[in-house]
DNA sequence: GTAAATACGTGAAACGTTACACGAAATTTC
DNA sequence: GAAATTTCGTGTAACGTTTCACGTATTTAC
């Protein structure tokens, strides 16, 4: 049976547009009023209304003329004209690799509110992992005389660019050049301390991704420093890029005799691991956390509307993008300390059930 | 026992940064070349360097001095003058819940990308649903003389702006806005036929989430339609926002007789929601696909990572975006049809191995 | 009560670009 | 080959703002 698959309203894919016909699109907004014509308004000079706009003292008489000639004209300040002059653009350019990953797109967010509540706006700049696109946002940014760069980089050999602030998020370069990042090292030792509250005999550490991000391997050493100061047995697992996923699983299954693992606690390194461990071990008919305590890393809740909450150490992400922003917009004070590193949090997790009627 | 749960590096809670201390940043970034420094250099008049670097025709002697020129002296064009001036500020205003949710985030990506592509920028605007900062935003692009704003909101009654070209996703309000969408009324039609060949004999429908996305309803209308067309015997759940997943738990268990379900497929409005019927459906000991067929919407293969993966009515995310650039850049275009329908396609499903070893 | 100090409005000068009218040179037309 | 047309460089005038030296009016000091 050969059925029809396109709905009444036929998908029209769009022509290519002309150079020609783009120009419409280029017609000049309809003109608003400028200070100019704020200050004839109000019966005073230009520059009177740029302070008045600008917030500093403006005495009587004239304050409330220009006020009201403001709100007559309805007068909104161009941006454009205050960026050439003032030679800032109120922008900062934020470097990252996509907003796939659920921890960037939770940086994201946050860097975006944290800008915004001081009047600056984010460019968003997709390295996709590329460094040559790293390399050419930056020179982008510096050329585009924006406030600042945040940049989340996978090159361990960037260019740190001169004349312009510029941030970065857990990849510490040098000491000139601040870094904000979460306590990961405390972090692993609180997943540790935790799994040995819960009444762990052994537990086992347990990572993804590239080897070049170190967080996870802070993470594995904190926790391995507190495995051994609590006398609690322990293994690390460590698999790179190139490793399926389904060697975790084979591990488990060689490490499950009658029915019963020969360990009770796992600290995986990020939340989207223990998710997945966490199926993978229901699959095999154990119980979580019952049979195995699992604790993630990154306080990633999405996956709080599932039927079960992944117990987790939970980066202060809200914290990280302020600072980083408050860092770059005052880049040039030199005592701040070039290492910023914010406390994590634990979570525990249960199941929806237990959300919804506590 | 008492652990110590901060690493060695103290974290630094950063001051709060005085008026004072910020203007440091505020120092006039080191003075570049401007279009007169090139034309003094190449010999020229102003207005002909202006003329090569927006690619007007610019003959022999003169163009070659002006690109060494150029090239000589570092000269990067100066965003804001040439803002100021031309009154289009190459940016696009893209307006959007928030990143955490993976369908808005993949969003959030290709719309950047095909900006980028053009070479507009993207300002991003999270409303966090609600229709106040909407409106804001919105205010805030015209007076801020964007070239344009593209926006996925949850307000039907929206004002839309006059004089900027506006584009919606996934929202219709009139014929003179113009919408992009994917066909999820041939999304739901395509999941219904995929069941009937893959021999499903009775098939639900799930939903969650607001029932303002009427998304998931015309889904759902597919789907029943092609289910009566090919005598597939269906039923339909629909969730709102109140309920909690676990409703969802409870029907599984309740039809669920000696260990068998009484039906053999499921079609849900979204992948999240897919993977986590899933996940209930493996608890319960059924399996996937073999006892159960399962098929998702949205394409969003984040959990392709996972062991599994699940079967998705996949939206053409990149060509919704680019379209919606293209929409928003042509918006004077009369003759451009006003609700633009995108097709879906297939994915099938299949287990984390089966992908690494065809 | 006078001198010094402070406060604040004024007007012009940028900031770096694009737009445009003008005219000279090169090309086409018949 | 002269007239009509096209091509393209020139120079000036904006675009809307901030900045700053200046001068007047007001306040403070002794």
């Amino acid at each position: 049976m050969k059925m029809q698959l396109t709905s009444p309203a036929v998908p029209a894919i769009l022509p290519v547009i002309s150079k020609k016909e783009r120009e419409v699109f280029h017609t000049p907004r309809k003109s608003t009023a400028t200070m100019v014509d704020v200050a004839k308004e109000a019966g005073v000079a230009l520059g009177t209304v740029s302070k008045f706009v600008n917030g500093q003292p403006v005495s009587s008489p004239y304050r409330e003329n220009i006020a009201a000639a403001i709100e007559k004209l309805g007068y909104q300040i161009n941006t454009n004209g205050r960026a050439l002059r003032s030679n800032h653009s109120m922008t900062i350019a934020f470097i990252i690799p996509n907003t796939i990953n659920p921890y960037f797109a939770l940086l994201v967010h946050h860097i975006n509110m944290a800008l915004e509540a001081r009047n600056y706006k984010m460019l968003l700049c997709f390295t996709e992992y590329n460094r040559d696109r790293e390399s050419e946002f930056i020179q982008m940014a510096v050329q585009n005389q924006l406030d600042g760069i945040i940049a989340l980089t996978y090159n361990p050999h960037l260019v740190i660019p001169e004349g312009i602030p510029f941030v970065t998020i857990d990849r510490f370069f040098s000491a000139s050049v601040p870094c904000v990042s979460s306590d990961n090292f405390a972090g692993g030792r609180m997943a540790a301390l935790k799994l040995h509250e819960l009444g762990c005999r052994k537990a086992i550490f347990m990572r993804t991704g590239s080897v070049l991000t170190n967080e996870p391997n802070k993470r594995r050493d904190g926790f391995v420093s507190a495995c051994i100061e609590l006398s609690l047995p322990f293994e690390v697992l460590a698999y790179g890029d190139e490793q399926p996923y389904s060697d975790f699983e084979d591990y488990l299954h060689a490490h499950c005799q009658h029915g019963r693992l020969d360990f009770d606690g796992i600290f995986c390194a990020t939340d989207m691991l223990a998710w997945q461990i966490i199926h993978s071990l229901r699959s095999m008919g154990q119980r979580v956390p019952e049979d195995v305590q699992v604790i993630g890393f990154d306080g990633i809740r999405m996956f709080g509307s599932l039927d079960y909450f992944v117990s987790t150490i939970v980066q202060p992400v809200a914290e990280i993008a302020r600072t980083c922003v408050d860092t770059v917009l005052a880049d040039a004070i030199a005592s701040r300390p070039s290492l910023i590193c914010l406390p994590v949090t634990y979570a525990p997790g249960g199941t929806t059930k237990e959300r919804m009627h506590p």
